[in-house]
DNA sequence: TAGTCTATATATAAGTG
DNA sequence: TCACTTATATATAGACT
């Protein structure tokens, strides 16, 4: 929506996309806003930031691994300390990534439950948090 | 955005909130899928429909009984039958309601908990669902 | 990294069938 | 209530700061 058309796909470029999420963000919850005044709805809108992609970000280290092993020609050394992103640090985001994921699934079958004399109900997506970091946004209108 | 200008406030005339809400709805959605595209963030967007506002149906129907009392100058009969809103449904619908609105306050807690080392928190407005219907949509993209 | 600018794409208010 | 149309309001891509 602006000086030129974009495909709605990922964003390749990193800078774009970040610039892109944080703007689209905002216009998200703006319209959220305005539909929960204009017509007395409640809107909650939760997203996921992709920047601290944590899976990305161990492809990125082991990548560099890879890269210094084969130009120093040593062996892979699990053992050696992880400056940006420890091995415990990543176990527990891990976990805690998958404590969420089946969290958010069993909340949304609660709420059925809970609704379900009145429910509409489309979920045609599912959940997949695989390719995302933790950080996130609620916002409740 | 449209042919006028609209103020950003609740809609008076019941059809036109209806197709508004029903516009907006599929609008917000569609940015919240076209978020998740672009940026491969996850995104979920729950929006409680205003049309089966219970708690409205209710003042409506003791606005009409009020009325009417007025004008018969008869007593006021909370043992007649109520056509359009059976007590026990409404009642039922309420204990829904709390119910609904204690587990989404809880999972939020559960969320902000599980994800509490990497978590960036906004909730402004708070919960508030007592002027709201039950009828909702899930999407999540 | 966040804010501003501006041309353009998109969403949508009203109207119509 | 839905689908379509059209004029207009709003969001935003890209560039710059």
């Amino acid at each position: 929506m602006g000086r030129q058309k974009i495909e709605i796909k990922k964003i390749e470029k990193k800078n774009n996309l970040q610039v892109t999420f944080s703007k689209r963000r905002t216009g998200l919850f703006k319209k959220a806003a305005q539909l929960s005044a204009l017509c007395g709805a409640e809107v909650a809108v939760i997203v996921m930031s992709p920047a601290k992609n944590v899976l990305g970000a161990v492809k990125e280290r082991e990548k560099t691994v890879e890269e210094s092993k084969e130009v120093s020609g040593g062996g892979f050394r699990w053992d050696e300390p992880i400056d940006e992103l420890g091995l415990d640090e990543l176990e527990q985001y891990m976990a805690s990534l998958e404590v969420l994921k089946k969290k958010v699934r069993t909340r949304a079958d609660e709420i059925a439950m809970a609704s379900a004399s009145s429910l509409n109900f489309f979920a045609p997506g599912g959940i997949a948090m695989d390719q995302n970091g933790f950080d996130f946004d609620r916002r409740f209108f």
